[in-house]
DNA sequence: ATGCGCGAGTAACGCGCGTTACCTATCTGG
DNA sequence: CCAGATAGGTAACGCGCGTTACTCGCGCAT
């Protein structure tokens, strides 16, 4: 068996590399025959006896291709880039892990670079320039840019050189492919869950009503309502930050402020931390969720809504298939494929736990 | 000004790289001087003419480099590369975002690549092998392993060909540098907290006795313990699953097995899941926080304890610190220094919140 | 005038691999 | 017996860059 006894051994490589001209040598071929063989090429006329004999020599070398060096001769890095400020603010990293395994499928690697672009327009504003540059040194075939909450944003000129999309977020300006939550039928799915248990009454405690999340939640709560023959009451509205703190008083605000006839008897909250706090709000009245108040929330962060008492039913934020959908539209645009549409939107399933 | 009019124009590269042959042609030099000048070289004697006329030439014709071939030819990659089960259970990404930023200041990439290790010996062992694999074959010049909790892994063997440091996690069998929370004196520090306040009867809701966090946290609590003089009562650590419900049936189950004047005045919850549920147990009672029964967690998981009403005080685990220390010791090893220490212990600070 | 050192730069090799063009031996049909 | 096809390869170029060895002109001491 072992012809060459001392030198080299399976997963004992040598230092610094066993290239494909050893592999070569050692199975008594020419490199470009090695080089065949490993990139399973069609029309490569290389005998069965060759092949085997080749991959035996791969084994018994430990080789392993060089990918950088794959890459400079063939033109093609197999990596993508994302530049997102999510390593920074680690609120939607289900986005990263969507497009890390849909990456992982396809044989592609994400390099992963932070971006600062939460502070806008703020001092550092550089940094995901430096980002963009140095994927961009990288020779990544396309990049994807990711917000942490649904948003405008404003891409580095530099992108434009390669295939772009932007995930949660959508360019300002430009025509760059955006794949962004349907919030709208997300806000409608929430009040029609509310609405299918029997409220009528519903309260709603608000984002900063500028923001695209709010904007599109509001409409498509109203659209439910207007199809159950209901209008928002714009009293039952109220905005809060979007903390717990922010929802407990928000929610203190509705529940004390009408008798308890006229109160709601349902609370939809456009985010689960503001879930959070009014279910304080609620248990320190003596009130029991769902049975005197359902709480339905929005995002779906399992910290919370999972861990709650009860257990929080929300619409649930597709981060980890905006992601994956992310890395399958570069996919499409790398090869030269029309896109389907401009924006994508994914939808925003109903997580339904205890309470409503 | 403009000398070369129509062809190229800065930030419009034209679409497949512009070379440093380009530059050096644009400047009237060779690609030695060119090479020369963007890379720094000390012993270069080039210029200061020269050098400026190259700088312009860079500029004029958007020149980035191709950092595939700069490693090839110089052999070294400036990437590490990262396999962690965070990307796919994403509880400790700070993790994640200590390495990243470190690596960003020391000018290196970091490689994430996903690892299912959480499933310990289950069916897709191959995939964090496969992973390194990957890894390898970019030519990173170190590795690092992440966990999502604290406890031993398997590390491949083939990632032994290259530096390689494990977060937050520790090798079994081998002897791998790793970097780890100091849970002891973490221990310590959350019970010296209690006491502090004035408490002598202490609960604590214990998580799985068998995992390095449990042992060491214990082990703290009851060394803080006896240097007031004091000892821990077995009956008053109870063990619970480390989740929201586990707390609440510990907590329930200390708070309603002892008359008023025996029971506990602070309960200390060995992660911050469980203090949300002692929460509600507590609360349910008609108790305040921290009036009548002071509660303290561990881990900080911010959406939980900055969010939890009264917000929860903790100790941090350090995943960020971890991260970067995993990264600067990895700059350590590939350069040839040695490390500091096998094991690095890294502090958990208290982070004062009103539970307590 | 000669030699020597130095500033300023260049030619050329190699990194590990993909790829194209070519080459040789063997078989087939006429 | 020979043209041509086909199986089974190989030589050699280039990808973009780092790096070493070398060249060339010039000032200065001998």
């Amino acid at each position: 068996m072992a012809k060459t006894t001392t030198s080299n051994h399976a997963g004992a490589a040598r230092q610094r590399g066993v290239t494909m001209n050893d592999v070569a040598k050692h199975a008594g071929v020419s490199r470009t025959a090695v080089s065949f063989v490993l990139s399973n090429r069609e029309n490569a006329s290389i005998s069965e006896e060759t092949r085997t004999r080749i991959n035996e020599a791969v084994q018994a070398l430990g080789y392993r291709p060089n990918a950088g060096a794959r890459a400079l001769a063939s033109q093609r890095s197999d990596w993508y880039g994302i530049v997102t400020e999510i390593v920074t603010a680690p609120f939607a990293v289900d986005i990263i892990k969507g497009a890390q395994d849909q990456a992982w499928l396809d044989r592609k690697f994400l390099l992963i670079a932070p971006s600062d672009q939460a502070d806008a327009v703020g001092p550092n504003q550089g940094l995901e320039d430096a980002a963009t540059e140095k994927l961009l040194e990288q020779r990544v075939e396309g990049l994807l840019y990711a917000a942490t909450f649904h948003r405008g944003v404003h891409v580095p000129e530099t992108a434009k050189e390669v295939p772009t999309v932007l995930i949660n977020c959508f360019d300002a300006d430009g025509k760059l492919p955006s794949i962004v939550p349907d919030e709208r039928a997300g806000g409608r799915t929430a009040v029609e869950r509310l609405l299918q248990a029997g409220h009528r009454r519903i309260g709603v405690i608000n984002l900063d009503p500028a923001i695209p999340a709010a904007i599109g939640r509001l409409e498509g709560a109203r659209e439910a309502l207007a199809d159950a023959g209901l209008e928002l009451d714009p009293e039952l509205v109220v905005p809060g930050y979007a903390t717990a703190d922010g929802g407990y008083e928000a929610a203190c605000h509705i529940l004390d402020r009408y008798p308890q006839q006229d109160r709601p008897t349902a609370l939809f909250c456009l985010n689960d931390r503001m879930a959070m706090g009014a279910y304080d709000a609620i248990k320190e009245r003596g009130l029991t969720i769902p049975g005197d108040i359902a709480v339905i929330g929005f995002d779906n962060q399992e910290l919370i809504a999972a861990y709650l008492r009860p257990k929080l039913t929300t619409v649930a934020l597709p981060f980890e298939k905006m992601g994956a959908l992310g890395v399958q539209t570069l996919a499409a645009l790398t090869a030269g494929q029309p896109i389907v549409a401009d924006q994508q939107l994914v939808g925003c399933p109903l997580l339904e736990r205890s309470s409503v």
